[in-house]
DNA sequence: CTATTTGGTAGACGGCGTCAACTTGAAGTT
DNA sequence: AACTTCAAGTTGACGCCGTCTACCAAATAG
């Protein structure tokens, strides 16, 4: 019976080894390929290994899967993290934080089109389960969570959750709408999607957030 | 030069060719196994025809992919258009006709998955481009723009198709997190789920028709 | 020094999408 | 009636893919 957890038999240093190296490569070809032409063969031949050396570090591709949207769902949190306290600290008007956030967030999402899909527009890999996904994606959430809790600090837990998922929800369905060119073939011209993307965002907005009304966005 | 249009030189009766046949079954196969378990062969044998059968009627697999979302984005359509309409008429109160498309959109999407996926949350085949599937995604995206402008009656045509795009997206969002259990695994019991989604519902609704309060959801 | 374990290799199997070549039979032409 | 055409169906092959099995080497554990 082995009594170490981990040791370093063969070649690859203890820190970046052929497991890390292969969820890099997954991501650029993912990026170039898309999802669907993502396969453990082209990352060995790409990593020049051969193709079974994978299945070392990850019993499928799913699992590598998993891995590459488990990295995806910490990036995304990272960003959402540091959304707020950019510049002089936490100093910004509460709506305009909130405001900010949200373009993080779909800026994130027009930025990183295959992490998002991987994170929220696909059903994740069944490996999902056994590394621990939705951790990582609860962690996300919590952020989101905890910024609105700033901006209605009176607010009931349950209350909170739900706006924050609203918010959530929203925002995805923005995120996937223009990642997948649904307004242009719903027939939006550039400005109308300006303008259209404006309007939602206050929408969210005033949804959540209440009474100051909006005329800002004209 | 061949004049007739279409003639049917072998088997297969005028209406229901082994064309249809191959839709139905991907559909079929398509609500089993899910979507990237289809496959033209699986069909095939399911049919009892050879595996390249289902090529004389399709030019790939995205073509009848693409060929089934169209079917998709036709019902769906067809699923909204009767949803306001349904016993007495048209004569039910403007919010809960509105809260009524909602709860269709929403309730489809549950019903559908697969065919939720395929209209929103995957990127179109290529194939889509040569059948006109815009053209009937818009078709459902007016159905909604057409009821909103009876309920907000003296609005200006781009802030309706702006509404239109919020509710379109926000669902399509709601829908999404249903459908890939996001409630789930972010620790939302079955309670506080239906309460969120109820939250979510009538934060659109007052978002997009404005003043009246929204006691009703405790 | 030997045994075990770990990370690597090569090969085979079946399934997939798709290209190519061949067959067949219904329709149109003369 | 004979001939041509051509859509619809067939079998076969090619090159990918994921994954199983078997083998190999080197580092560590005892």
């Amino acid at each position: 019976m082995s009594k170490n957890v981990a040791t370093s038999p063969h070649a690859s240093n203890g820190e970046n080894s052929v497991k890390e190296a292969c969820v890099r490569k997954a991501m650029e070809v993912i990026a170039e390929k898309g999802l669907e032409g993502l396969s453990l063969r082209a990352v060995a031949r790409a990593l020049g290994i051969s193709h079974q050396a994978p299945y070392k570090h990850f019993p499928s591709r799913d699992h590598l899967l998993a891995e590459v949207t488990r990295r995806c769902l910490i990036d995304f949190a990272q960003a959402l993290r540091t959304s707020g306290a950019n510049d002089e600290g936490d100093a910004l008007p509460p709506q305009q934080a909130m405001r900010k956030l949200g373009e993080t967030y779909i800026r994130y999402a027009l930025e990183n089109p295959l992490a998002y899909r991987l994170m929220f527009s696909t059903p994740w890999p069944e490996a999902a389960l056994e590394l621990d996904l939705s951790r990582d994606a609860r962690a996300a959430f919590d952020i989101l969570v905890e910024r609105i809790s700033r901006l209605k600090p009176d607010t009931e837990g349950t209350t909170l959750r739900a706006d924050a998922l609203f918010i959530w929800t929203a925002i995805h369905g923005i995120a996937g709408a223009i990642e997948s060119n649904a307004m242009q073939y719903l027939d939006f011209d550039a400005g109308e999607i300006e303008q259209a993307l404006g309007h939602a965002m206050t929408l969210i907005d005033s949804a959540v957030f209440g009474a100051q009304q909006s005329e800002t966005e004209r």
